[in-house]
DNA sequence: TAGATTGTTAATCGATTAACAATC
DNA sequence: TAGATTGTTAATCGATTAACAATC
């Protein structure tokens, strides 16, 4: 899992959170773990580009091979949520990726501002990573003068002056930073001042941000050394 | 993470997985968990860049701010293979760099051929997401014509006609794609045929490869998917 | 029907965490 | 010393998986 990981001690009710399972409880909501919650991510991710190449159902075997994920467990993680399979079949594609959409409550869209215009913040700009997955990047900013006004991917590249209206405006709900390691605090910062509360971050440098704010590192090296471990071990 | 896997059933022996443990037990080196994995990567990344910001120690606790993970877990994942803190002042931060890399096996250079000189290509060239981790970009190689003999970072894009020849010379073991998810099926023949045991895959395309080669795949969507669903939760 | 694959059980194993003595 | 933080225990909780009946 580019591994990953967010705040898992985030409550609505801003209370410590050392008894995460009675507020759940309290809210009403079963609370997916996190390993849970990664999964179905991955198994999402799978979902959609099986659904690309024009597959209808799959098989949690099949789903195994790609995710590395023990076809049973995978079972598991489903049926916990409904019965969505076809015993003897398997599970129907796209069905199964609305139900995962709704469990994972990203059925929506959701408005992403990307600050960078460089090498990276262009290749994500033109990738469709995120649309596949209900991500639109509404924005893109860069504090260079001479990238303003240039295209990445569909969006016109704004001046950081921009940043808050347009995040207002546009109903933001993600920055995604993709500037050098040195400058990401300053944007980061930026971000949080327009009223972002969830930073993708693919800079390794480590971002201090109010406690409200959720950060996620991309960490394509880190990633790499895990997969490095199972090679060499 | 961006969440992240690897095959978890490679052996030495090439047996099948199920009983894991007890092939561990006999090839006499303590496998280490999934998770445990994981999270040392992780350790490492924060570890990495304190250092840059010359800490010289960090505690439990501050790792714990910036990997969520719970500082007793820490300190449990660490104290497993030694003493490595100063009670009272928490962990020297170059010594534990060193262990964790020893633990990790990956104390050495490793080296990789980057596949796509685009956007994409050309960030991950110029970044240090790898360097800093003791991976070396030995050589870019891009299909297009037009790209070969221009700079990426600090190597010149090759054809792919010396991919083979260069993975041999340069004792290349992992591979990173970085093209359109359409090109990157190809890629990947390539790169194994090549002799590359390992692909870091950029695109979201899924690849078949031989069961000996080991792929990971980068998904910043999925990844902040995950995130998403602690904010929304 | 025969074959395939799900859904689910039951058992095990490992991860997680609070708590606290040890000690810097 | 006083304060801080590690290392470790003990208890709990959740993840994992083999196995198989159900059923498409």
């Amino acid at each position: 899992m580019t591994t990953s990981d967010s705040k898992p001690r985030k409550t609505a009710t801003g209370k410590r959170g050392s008894e995460g399972s009675e507020i759940a409880a309290a809210l009403g909501g079963e609370r997916l773990s996190l390993g849970v919650a990664a999964r179905l991510s991955r198994y999402l991710q799978v979902l959609t580009q099986a659904k690309k190449m024009d597959k209808q159902t799959i098989s949690s075997q099949e789903l195994a091979r790609f995710t590395h994920v023990n076809p049973t467990q995978i079972r598991r993680d489903l049926s916990g949520f409904g019965k969505f399979g076809k015993r003897g079949v398997g599970y129907n594609i796209d069905f199964l990726i609305e139900q995962i959409r709704s469990i994972l409550h990203t059925a929506g869209k959701y408005n992403i501002a990307l600050f960078g215009a460089g090498h990276l913040g262009k290749a994500i700009a033109g990738s469709e990573v995120f649309a596949d997955h209900g991500f639109e990047i509404k924005a893109v900013f860069d504090s260079d003068e001479k990238k303003i006004g240039s295209k990445a991917g569909n969006v016109v590249v704004q001046s950081a002056d921009e940043l808050k209206q347009t995040v207002l405006e546009e109903d933001i709900l993600v920055g995604v930073i993709a500037v050098p390691a040195r400058a990401a605090q300053g944007v980061a910062e930026m971000l949080v001042e327009a009223g972002v509360t969830i930073i993708f971050n693919y800079s390794d440098a480590l971002l201090e941000v109010p406690q409200e704010v959720t950060v996620h590192t991309s960490s394509p090296a880190v990633d790499l050394l895990y997969a490095l471990y199972f090679y060499l071990a």
